[in-house]
DNA sequence: TTACTGTATCACTATACAGTAATATTTGCT
DNA sequence: AGCAAATATTACTGTATAGTGATACAGTAA
C-alpha cells in the first residue's frame, strides 16, 4: 500500500506534463507579450498550422490560455501569467546547476594543473 | 524564422518532463520526510523495483534528488527543495481552477432553478 | 449562392517512454 | 572463496503523443 495517495498527484503530473513540450513552451512564450491568432503564433514559433492548433487545444484545456474568436480569427491569450513564475523558477534552477558544474569542471581543471 | 529561440525551452521543457509523471512525484514526496533507501521508497510507492531505479536515475540526472550509498543499499534525498514550490505552485492553480468551474456550476445550477 | 480565408479535426507515422521480468552488478557477511 | 540481499541494467511490450497532410468547418465578402 503506497503511503503517499497517487490520485491527485495524478493532476499536478498532468499539469506539468503540458509544460513538457518546447512547443507549447514556445506558444506560451510568444503570447507574454500579448493576445495573438493562430497564423501570428504559427509565424512566431514557425510550427504547423495543424500542430498549432492541438497545442493551443491543449493549453486551453489546461486553464493555460484562453480562446477568444474574432471574425474568422481566433485570438489566444495567457489566462494564466502563474506559468512565467513556473517556468522563472526552473530556469533559476537550470542555471544554478550549470554554474556548480562549472565549478567542479574549475576544480578539475585546477586539480590537473597542480 | 521563430520570434523566440527554441534552444533554451527544450531544457526548461526537459525538466518539467520529469516532473510530469505520477509516480515520480510520488517517490518525491515520499522524500520530502527524509532520505529512504530504493527498499523503502518501493514500499511507499508501491513500484516495482526496476521501475523505481529507473525512476531514481531519472531524478539524480535532473538534480532534483541525490545519491548516498551506504553500505549494500542507496540512499537517496531531496537535493533540491524548489520542488515543492513548483508543486505548489501547480496545486494552487488547479484547486483555483476548480473552485472557479464549481462557481459556474453554481450559476448554471441558478439559472436552471430560476 | 460561390469563393476565400482562418481554424479545427481526422488519419496516419514515427518516436519516446513507463512498466516489467530477467539478468547483472555491487556490497556485506561467514 | 561462496552466498545472500540490495540495487542497477537490459530487453521487451504496450501505450501515448508530437508532427504532418488532407479534409472539414466556420465566418466574411462578392
Amino acid at each position: 500500500m503506497p503511503e503517499v495517495v497517487p490520485q491527485a498527484l495524478e493532476q499536478v503530473a498532468d499539469y506539468f506534463k503540458v509544460l513538457s513540450e518546447a512547443s507549447r513552451l514556445q506558444v506560451i512564450c510568444c503570447l507574454k507579450s500579448g493576445s495573438k491568432n493562430v497564423t501570428e503564433i504559427m509565424t512566431a514559433t514557425d510550427l504547423g498550422q495543424a500542430n498549432v492548433s492541438k497545442h493551443l487545444k491543449i493549453l486551453t484545456q489546461a486553464g493555460i490560455v484562453s480562446r477568444h474568436p474574432s471574425g474568422v480569427s481566433v485570438y489566444y491569450k495567457i489566462a494564466d501569467p502563474i506559468i512565467f513564475n513556473l517556468c522563472e523558477l526552473v530556469c533559476d534552477r537550470l542555471v544554478a546547476r550549470l554554474e556548480t558544474q562549472s565549478q567542479q569542471l574549475d576544480r578539475l581543471e585546477a586539480w590537473r594543473n597542480s
